[in-house]
DNA sequence: TCACTGACTGACCGGTCGGTCAGTAATATC
DNA sequence: GATATTACTGACCGACCGGTCAGTCAGTGA
């Protein structure tokens, strides 16, 4: 199926037929979501023929979870360049953070593709490919923390899931919120997400940084101890 | 909104059919979205005939925007009991943390249909609806803030707006990603928003809290300076 | 009594949807 | 050259889409 067609005859079909249906395909899903995509759109854009998408994809369901799964591939792989083993915790943090939401906007289809694959609430198929690298780059998050924590850069009572999900949180937000948050006037730095990592860095690690002599321990309400037990 | 009748279908239209119509609509946008609900669906589910939606809304689109217009008013009144004048300024933040999380889950179909509005890039009148609602609760929070600034209770040298952004890009993220969190084995307070809130307002008080003695200034990086100017 | 109105409906419209199919062009195999 | 396989297409299908329309009906004011 992956002939490696490169470079041969670049006369009439330049490129692989699947690869532009796929292409296309992603673009556009990703900017309307499923229902507002017709094949039609999908083969005038491919420059294909309707019926040549179903000799490649049995429905469009299925054209719909290949567009997923390679977006799915793909996210992984970038994901997987944002890990730093080495220096210092906060500077990994803020290594990983910026890294992250620098991908995030440069791939900016498949990201959208997949957050809109997670808040979905049916479709079984669809949200475990998400979840899958969602998941990886929660784990990568958490065992950064967990190494912070166990040099004791980082405080040991302090749930590492929860500041991952913190923290990956504000990313996709601000991912998301980019266009609202611009037209903001107390906000200054929709435009600039390099910016916003560095200040959502700081804060976090004001928080969590156990280096300095910080012995506050909540003095205002009998709430629900942060009991991070392991 | 939260009309009963869901299980009774009794032989007569209880209630006006317009508002029958528009709870309908306001469910099945806010589960399916957009172009994946059918007029037929609708009135279906109104149990009117789909020619009477179009006698009392003359358009889709026109009901979508009918329908996002109540949604938004109603959003708007929930956020605006959240505020709370006095006491301390953590325990304000973790109450408005807290109902707003509370609201956000109470009125799941809302939040859904706004969300979804605010992430769109086209739709202009659409998105400006949903703007103004989150504009109000951000503002809101700001305010709260400032406050906390001009009483000392809170570093004079932070932006508001970024740890406005990250305390509703929290909840925002929680209430999307809650179904996906329950699957990690890591977190444990995917199923308990008050705990979530607990521990996000934790984490932020010890970053931004000025009262204990904390004097540390970054001591790693000569990045960027949180430069709040106001 | 009667003219008028607004809520409401079933039947219907043109158009588009996802999907099928018979057939053609190109390529590989013998 | 004959043949089997694959890539691809235009024409077509039934279903359903958003939307229209003629007409029914209950209420109302004169």
């Amino acid at each position: 199926m992956v002939s490696g067609s490169a470079a041969t005859t670049p006369k009439r079909p330049v490129g692989d037929a699947t690869a532009r249906i796929l292409a296309a395909a992603e673009a556009l899903f990703a900017k309307h979501g499923f229902d507002a995509v017709s094949m039609n759109a999908i083969a005038e854009r491919a420059n294909v023929s309707k019926a040549n998408i179903f000799h490649h994809f049995s429905s469009k369901k299925a054209l719909y979870l290949a567009v997923l799964r390679v977006a799915c591939r793909d996210s992984t792989e970038h994901l997987q360049q944002l890990f730093v083993e080495t220096g210092p915790l906060p500077e990994r943090l803020t290594n990983f953070t910026q890294k992250q939401l620098a991908s995030m906007f440069e791939h900016g289809e498949v990201t959208r593709l997949i957050l809109r694959e997670l808040l979905k609430d049916g479709e079984r198929q669809g949200r475990d490919l998400a979840e899958k690298v969602f998941g990886d780059n929660f784990a990568q998050l958490v065992e950064i923390l967990r190494t912070g924590q166990a040099s004791g850069e980082l405080r040991a009572d302090m749930d590492p899931a929860m500041i991952a999900t913190l923290l990956i949180g504000a990313s996709v937000f601000f991912f998301e919120s980019q266009e609202v948050l611009r037209h903001f006037p107390d906000v200054k730095f929709a435009h600039d997400p390099q910016r916003y990592s560095s200040l959502l860095v700081d804060i976090l690690l004001r928080g969590i940084l156990s280096e300095n002599g910080v012995k506050h321990r909540r003095a205002d309400k009998p709430g629900p101890p942060s009991s991070a037990q392991q």
